[in-house]
Parts: structure tokens; C-alpha cells; sequence
DNA sequence: TCCATTTGACCTTT
DNA sequence: AAAGGTCAAATGGA
């Protein structure tokens, strides 16, 4: 009960916080001619998103009041933690129905390129597994079904399913549950794609190419620094395409506390390859368009802590948990009164 | 032989 | 009861 304001304060005061560091960082920025508009859009972008994430979950919090009963969240209504939920969930690995309810969920979509011409990175640097396929009741096609390969091995529940849309069937649905113990899957380059093959996500604000192009230097670099991490179990068809911004696997890139600071409002790619009509896609930034459940996530520390923790190397969080930004306490009390009124009107 | 995909059956949720 | 989701045997490719 009390946890529970408790978490989405908590949250909340995180959210603004990385506001308030981004805000300093652009601030930074605009002093100097060094940095780019990329750069600063970036910023921009990512303080944008962070304020918006705050007054969600203020809406939220309010909207809810003191009654919990969300439906889906993966906060647990019952005030239980949802870290809890996830324990279980490893530990009973034969309920996996069970699990439906209580795992993060959030959607995305995914616009497939019709020339079949790389335009970007694909995947999510994870590797996945499909378990079944379903025709789906008023659906054109069906419904496919993907779970980590690394499940076993790894006791990595994530799954996600593919739906692919039927006004625009260049458009896929990408539902994501549940978020990766394993820490990513690959970091090979991705095989020559045919052109079925070489389908992709293009985001739905996808004329912002510089945007794009940051995330997916970012998400190099990402996968750059994970190297060698998990090698053993690196599944090879997910990379980035070394034509993206014109740097090979190999390359070595900056990937410095600063890299990061300036990139790090991007939450990786959730997308994947594993699906025989797409096989592989592009990330994209904030193409998120439901949070469903994943939003409500963030309001619970425990959840934030392990997603934090699980995804040092890999992230698939729902949420921005990249921000590690060295917070200074002194400049702004985290214990500041949030739900002071007229605050955020 | 190993691993991924396919697909019908079964289970869970609504 | 119907629809959605998962399991697991069969199958195929590397």
C-alpha cells in the first residue's frame, strides 16, 4: 500500500531527476560549438521523455488513488514486489501460462522496408525462438509466437509475438513479456540477408535520420562493450548492419561515460529477427506505442533494481534505465515534495 | 547429431 | 465455450 506510493514517488523523482541532469547537459551543450545538433536533439528528446514518463506516472498514481486493480500490471496489485513475481515466475517454469499476467508487457511496431534494402541496423541483439503460431480470430495472418533461446540454459523467460498487421502488411505488432536474464545474445553480424530477409523496422518517425543514427551508434557501442561478455552462447544472426553508419563490427567505437550520457535517454531495440516473415529487424528510437504493463513496472523500485542489475550489459528494459547518471543529491532533494500542488501545472 | 521450425493438441484465460 | 497461449512430437536443414 504505502510501498506502493512509496515506488511511484521513487519513480517519479527519478524521472526528474534525469530531467533536471539532462537538462544540465544541454545546457552544457548549447554553451559550446562542439557538440552536435544531433546531440542536442537528442537531449532535448530524452527530456522530453522523461518529464512526459513523470506526469504519466502522476496520472497514473492519481488515477488509480489509493485503489490498486490495475488489470495486467506487472506491478503487483496486491502490493507483493514484482521482483517476487519474477522469482516465482523462474522458479516455476512449468506455469508458464501463469506468467501472462504477471510479466511486463508492452508492443511495438515494426514497419517492414518493401525494396528490401538495408536502411538501418535490425534486431535487438537478442536471440529468439519460435514456439508456436496461431491463426488469430478477425486477423489476416497469424500470430507467431517467440520465446529466448536462452530459457533454458539461462532461465530467461522473455517471449515476445509477432502479429503482423492487417491494413498494413508491412507493419508488424511486436508484443514483448517478460525481460531477459540472459544478457544479450549476440553480437555477430547478422548473415546476408535475402530480400525477404532483409525486412525492417523503420520507425514511425523514421524521417528523423539523425536521430536514428545516434541510436543506432549508441546501440554499436552497446553491443561493442558486451563483447566477449557471453560469448558462449552468442547467437550469431543478430548485429547491427556494418552499412548502417558506415562502421564495421569491428570498429571500435568511444563508448565513454560521456557516449553514454548523450545517448543514454535510448532504451535498446526490442525487436528481433525470428520470425519467418521478417526475419530481421531495425531498431528504432522510442517506437514504443503501448507500455502496457512495463509502464506500470517502473513504479516499483524492486522491479527497477533488477531490471537495472539484469540489464548492466544488456538491456531490454521497458524503461529508460540507463540513465546512471552521477545524480547530486545537494542540487535536487530526492525527498522533494512531488506531490506538492500546482507543482506541474 | 544438434538445433530450429512447424503444427496439432492441450491448457489457460476471458 | 471460444479464443489465445504454450507444449512437444515430427520434421528438416546444417
Amino acid at each position: 500500500m504505502e510501498n506502493g506510493c512509496s515506488c511511484e514517488r521513487k519513480t517519479i523523482t527519478k524521472e526528474l531527476l534525469q530531467g533536471v541532469e539532462l537538462a544540465k547537459q544541454l545546457r552544457g551543450h548549447l554553451g559550446t560549438n562542439a557538440s552536435s545538433v544531433e546531440t542536442r536533439d537528442l537531449l532535448v528528446q530524452s527530456i522530453l521523455t522523461s518529464y512526459e514518463n513523470a506526469l504519466r506516472l502522476l496520472k497514473w498514481s492519481g488515477s488509480m488513488g489509493s485503489t490498486p486493480g490495475i488489470p495486467e500490471s506487472p506491478l503487483s496489485i496486491n502490493g507483493s514486489p514484482q521482483s517476487e513475481d519474477f522469482d516465482k515466475d523462474n522458479q516455476e517454469s512449468k506455469e508458464s501460462s501463469k506468467k501472462r499476467k504477471t510479466q511486463p508487457r508492452w508492443t511495438d511496431q515494426v514497419k517492414v522496408s518493401s525494396e528490401g534494402v538495408l536502411e538501418g541496423p535490425h534486431d535487438d541483439g537478442y536471440s529468439w525462438r519460435k514456439y508456436g503460431q496461431k491463426d488469430i480470430l478477425g486477423a489476416k495472418y497469424p500470430r507467431s509466437y517467440y520465446r529466448c533461446t536462452f530459457r533454458n540454459s539461462k532461465n530467461c523467460w522473455a517471449t515476445k509475438q509477432v502479429q503482423r498487421s492487417d491494413e498494413d502488411p508491412t507493419i508488424f505488432d511486436v508484443t514483448y513479456r517478460g525481460t531477459h536474464n540472459c544478457s544479450r545474445g549476440s553480437q555477430a553480424v547478422p548473415p546476408p540477408a535475402s530480400p525477404e530477409k532483409q525486412e525492417q523496422k523503420l520507425n514511425n518517425h523514421n524521417n528523423n535520420n539523425n536521430q536514428q543514427e545516434m541510436l543506432l551508434k549508441f546501440r554499436k557501442s552497446l553491443r561493442v562493450n558486451t563483447e566477449g561478455l557471453d560469448n558462449k552462447e552468442m547467437a550469431p544472426p543478430f548485429s547491427f548492419s556494418s552499412t548502417s553508419f558506415g562502421c564495421s563490427k569491428n570498429d571500435n567505437l568511444n563508448f565513454s561515460p560521456t557516449a553514454l550520457d548523450n545517448l543514454g535517454s535510448f532504451s535498446p531495440s526490442f525487436m528481433s529477427p525470428a520470425t519467418p516473415e521478417l526475419n530481421y529487424f531495425s531498431s528504432s528510437h522510442c517506437q514504443r506505442n503501448n507500455f502496457e504493463g512495463a509502464f506500470h513496472a517502473q513504479c516499483c523500485e524492486s522491479y527497477l533494481t533488477e531490471l537495472i542489475s539484469v540489464n548492466t550489459s544488456a538491456t531490454n528494459s521497458p524503461i529508460m534505465e540507463h540513465w546512471d547518471f552521477p545524480l547530486d543529491p545537494v542540487e535536487f532533494d530526492p525527498n522533494f515534495p512531488l506531490d506538492t500542488p500546482g507543482l506541474f501545472s
